[in-house]
DNA sequence: CAGTGGATCGTCT
DNA sequence: GACGATCCACTGG
């Protein structure tokens, strides 16, 4: 059967923190100039709009960069971080509330000699997981902010549902600044 | 292994 | 002017 594009009825949700653990096992891809690179989705985290202390929209901070966040759901929120690598997220919720899942990690799929060359690296092993590592293999940059997952440049399909005992539920990662938002668990991990 | 520090720059104060 | 939703090389045990 041909993998099924998550559509809006998906990020149009409200329940974030589901939606994160729900993405757990979907495939994640790209293609750029004519490349295709895809990776299972392995780690997530939900951010949890306005009241989330660890949230880039916390308190209802609207911004020029956390604008995609209050989009409606669907789109890419791409952000760069520690001056040297994009995030990528996605964006969920309907318009006005900035909510987004951090993708941490995935297992490589299709392409991975693309994504090999853009890591520099000759071994699958550490390829894809880190949440700034990923970008890279699959092409992600700034000028994915605010693109839409249709598909034509990035997209995400449903692929197998993974069982409850392959999934662990953890606090999230980096967010010692969010008092205690940051003992939330809000990070989940798959174990293929 | 664990721990440490450097790289690097857009964003917000 | 300070600070990250990070990664990697390098150190020492």
């Amino acid at each position: 059967m041909i993998p099924e594009l998550l559509d809006k009825s998906f990020f149009l949700r409200e329940d974030v923190v589901n939606q994160a653990r729900e993405l757990l096992g979907c495939v994640l891809f790209t293609t750029v100039d004519g490349e295709f690179t895809s990776g299972i989705i392995t780690e997530t985290e939900a951010y949890a709009g306005i009241n989330d202390r660890a949230s880039h929209a916390y308190g209802g901070r609207r911004t020029a960069r956390t604008e995609t966040m209050f989009c409606a759901g669907g789109l890419a929120y791409v952000y760069l971080c520690y001056g040297m690598y994009h995030l990528f997220n996605v964006v969920t919720g309907p318009e006005g509330m900035p909510n987004a899942v951090l993708i941490r990690a995935i297992s490589p799929l299709n392409g991975t000699e693309t994504m090999m060359r853009r890591r520099k690296r000759n071994i699958l092993k550490g390829l894809t997981d880190g949440p700034g590592k990923l970008t890279i293999a699959l092409g992600i940059s700034h000028l994915y902010n605010k693109v839409p997952l249709d598909g034509s440049m990035i997209g995400i399909t449903r692929h197998y549902c993974p069982a409850a005992e392959a999934i662990t539920t953890t606090p999230r990662i980096g967010i010692d600044y969010a008092g205690e938002d940051a003992l939330l668990p809000y990070r989940f991990l798959l174990q293929l």
